[in-house]
DNA sequence: TAGTTATTGTTATAATATAACATTATGTAA
DNA sequence: TTACATAATGTTATATTATAACAATAACTA
């Protein structure tokens, strides 16, 4: 069960923008939507962006700087995340394999360093553009 | 067998240079140490990244903007890496897996997208810094 | 209701990365 | 060897992404 955080004003704006677009939003594009909105400021939006994914409702896209919302049940808190990108059309989308994250999370190195989070992102055509 | 690349005056002074870093570099330090060898620009810095990313001679660690030499015999070109990175004291280490590497390359998700890249970053605290 | 913590607003600036264009070097095939 | 193509370089300017610092409010909690 996910915790229920009560989101805050900029928060609530910034997450409903982000969670209404299919695809990943930079952090500038996202700034430039809420202008209208009474967010004027970078931080202001990097800031809400951070509590966003600390608390697991958003991703962010490394490779991409981008932010998508997290339409993964399972993942419960920003801790665990893999992604699969198009190289050509720049689609992302949010992989939930249950194999893929208990094989992941029950990783351990030759050093026995235990992992808290990871972040997978896998890049390769979708079926659209190996199609074209 | 790697296919020799050779490199060129700048690519070689920045290879060295990151080769020789037992952790990550950032682009701009890599410009601050680089100067007295005549490399003044930004641009000839990044250009010489992209170019060691596309031999596969190092890996950008996505998500510290940061740029460490391959030392994993069996990556031939940038299609496959894996990182552990301390969230304390910022260590990275390149993972070389067979299972997991294998494992990767054959995953396929339920859209059967195949993927001809994947890069993977792991997050915990090192051994050192589990023991403070 | 006072004290604490989180969030906000704001200005300025730091850090990361690319565009555009002219030039030089290198590889390759007639 | 020459001509052509391709890759790498040098340079200036600028775009993009992200954080520092500080003052003010709002929300939580004992």
């Amino acid at each position: 069960m996910r915790k229920e955080h009560n989101l805050t004003k900029n928060q609530k704006i910034i997450f409903d923008l982000i969670d209404k677009s299919p695809q990943p939003l930079k952090a500038y594009s996202i700034l430039y939507n809420v202008k209208k909105k009474g967010i004027k400021a970078p931080l202001q939006v990097y800031r809400a962006l951070d509590k966003l994914i600390e608390i697991g409702k958003i991703h962010k896209i490394e490779s991409r700087n981008a932010f998508i919302a997290c339409h993964n049940s399972s993942c419960q808190v920003a801790k665990a995340t893999a992604f699969s990108i198009c190289e050509i059309c720049e689609k992302v989308t949010e992989i939930s394999s249950a194999g893929l994250s208990k094989y992941l999370a029950n990783f351990k190195d030759k050093d026995g360093m235990k992992y808290s989070k990871y972040n997978l992102e896998f890049f390769g055509l979708c079926k659209k553009c190996t199609l074209k």
